[in-house]
RNA sequence: GCCCCCGUAGCUCAGUGGAUAGAGCGACGGUUUCCUAAACCGUAGGUCGCAGGUUCGAUCCCUGCCGGGGGUACCA
């Protein structure tokens, strides 16, 4: 396949969790669709950046400085410091956001609140505290980085989700203070009610905050700071932030921010939010479980492989041994759950249904893997030379299974420059699942191995032919394949 | 109040300025002496939220309305 014709310097910001705080089934969207975006960019010839923008540098720590002073449970944090570190923060955020109908429903964070009423204040000291370089925060942070990091590490592994740069909010917080400084010496932000705001939409309309008036500096700093930080060491053409849509309003603002800054190297740079739509739960509301907290990430990938797993012993493929199993099954079973993510559209919310995301049959990555196998046990069975079969040779299109399925197969480069134009990796899954359909169709109807001597070589072409524009195309979703299912 | 998104089959969701609007799941009925049935073939099921407008043609574009969701100065 030919590359794009004027390769550029893409950005691809994606991921970007907030340590320390449990990832959910929420996070998977941003991580998921990043990467296949990114995969798919340098497929077609680009140079493409990776970078996860890691919250390692907020409130939540914060929160957790608060806990770990006020209510740490030390044989907890030896044993598991990443359970501790997430029980701190889950009860710290209850008590300093003080809702009445939270704290009603548990008892330890209604009397951590009544005995520190101004736990909510505090929070927020503790974290200006951490960035203004307070030594004891900042090794108590120290401390807790490689624990948040091993965590979300882990995922990343099972994910096969990679980034070439993890330059997170701690790296830029040297560059806030001059970012403020630069902002406001040009006269483009200024004071307001004791924070420091760009006035975009003249005075009625709310500014975008850079610094708040107890010091602190803001998500938008930080987003102002790594633009420019980018500019310089990057020279990008395009970035792209993969972001939960309902942040459209904040890029709106830091994109014209940025736009008004004037920065070095900004006016050819394409900055684009590509907004994804949020993960609902059965009642309509941002996902929750019955009990309020989220589907834990780990657990989802837990449940996708061993139902995998169980499909694999029923189906009874007696010759594979155990350790084959095993694999087939993580493959398939994380396959399927990037698959179910990866097949939305991308700006629409969708509920989240555990069966529907661990689904094995239909509209599913298991069904392209499974017509994968079955090429794979094709030419397995036939002892057949795939490199002699594509030398040039005329492919026989006699049959309308076999017009249908070459039909498929020659758009799968106009598929992937639609998937560029619009970030939407929905338009891959959706021809990847109808070409499978086209050769499952094909696979039914002719026989291949039996057929005679030039159908046959041409059959052969076919399958072989099919079987790796599958397991490109599923690559280029992050998905594995396997030879046998 | 203002801004943004959504409303398509029983459910969850794709999709398009042009032909009979699609899939999965669910329902019903078929297919295995034949290369993997995680598959294939078929049936049933939709006035594409409502009303106007633009157009030769609208489910798609525009306006209004109704319904749902999100955002909206010191969270990220």
């Amino acid at each position: 396949m030919a590359p794009v014709a004027k390769p550029l310097t893409i950005v691809v910001d994606f991921s970007s969790p907030n340590v320390a705080k449990p990832m959910h089934v929420g996070h998977i969207r941003s991580t998921v669709i990043g990467d296949a975006l990114a995969r798919i960019l340098r497929f077609r010839g680009h140079t493409v950046i990776t970078d996860n923008h890691l919250g390692d540098w907020g409130t939540q720590f914060g929160m957790i400085l608060w806990g770990w002073k006020h209510c740490r449970d030390d044989a907890a944090f030896a044993a598991d410091p990443t359970a501790e570190l997430g029980r701190l923060y889950r009860l710290v955020r209850k008590v300093a956001d003080a809702k009445p109908e939270e704290l009603a429903a548990d008892p330890e964070a209604a009397a951590l609140a009544a005995k520190y009423p101004g736990a909510g204040r505090e929070v927020l000291a503790e974290t200006a505290k951490l960035h203004e370089g307070d030594p004891e925060n900042r090794a108590l942070w120290e401390q807790f980085m490689p624990v948040c990091r091993a965590e979300i590490d882990r995922l990343y592994a099972r994910l096969h989700v990679s980034f070439d740069h993890w330059l997170g909010e701690s790296f830029f917080q040297p560059l806030l203070a001059p970012t403020v400084d630069d902002l406001v010496g040009r006269g483009i932000a200024k004071e307001s009610r004791g924070a420091i705001g760009v006035f975009l939409g003249g005075e009625d309309a709310p500014p975008l905050l850079i610094r708040k008036a107890d010091g602190a500096f803001l998500y938008a700093t930080t987003d102002l700071a790594t633009i420019r930080w980018r500019l310089e060491h990057w020279r990008p053409d395009r970035i792209l932030y993969v972001v939960d849509h309902r942040q459209s309003g904040h890029f709106e603002q830091v994109f014209a921010t940025a736009r008004l800054s004037g920065l070095p190297g900004i006016e050819g740079v394409e900055l684009v939010h590509v907004g994804f739509g949020t993960v609902l739960g059965e009642d309509g509301r941002p996902f929750k479980t019955r009990a309020g907290d989220t589907v834990g990430l780990e657990a989802l990938l837990d449940e996708g492989v061993e139902r995998a797993a169980k499909v694999v012993a029923e189906a009874g493929r007696g010759e594979m041994d155990e350790a084959t199993r095993r694999q087939v099954a993580e493959t398939v079973g994380i396959g399927a759950i990037k698959y179910a993510d990866l097949s939305q559209n991308r700006t629409t919310d969708y509920v989240f249904s555990f069966d529907k995301m661990l689904q094995l049959t239909g509209n599913t990555a298991a069904y392209m893997q499974y017509a994968v196998a079955r090429v794979e046990g094709i030419c397995a069975k036939g002892s057949v030379d795939r490199s002699a079969l594509r030398t040039a040779r005329p492919v026989l299109l006699a049959a309308p299974q076999e017009r249908a399925l070459a039909l498929g197969l020659v758009r799968f480069a106009e598929v992937l420059e639609d998937v560029e134009g619009d970030n939407r990796p929905n338009l891959l899954t959706a021809w990847l699942y109808d070409l499978a359909g086209r050769y499952s169709t094909f696979y039914d109807a002719l026989p291949v191995l039996k057929a005679e001597g030039d159908t046959c070589a041409s059959r052969l072409a076919l399958c072989d032919l099919t079987g790796r524009v599958l397991r490109q195309g599923l690559d280029l979703l992050g998905i594995g394949t396997v030879e046998r299912m």
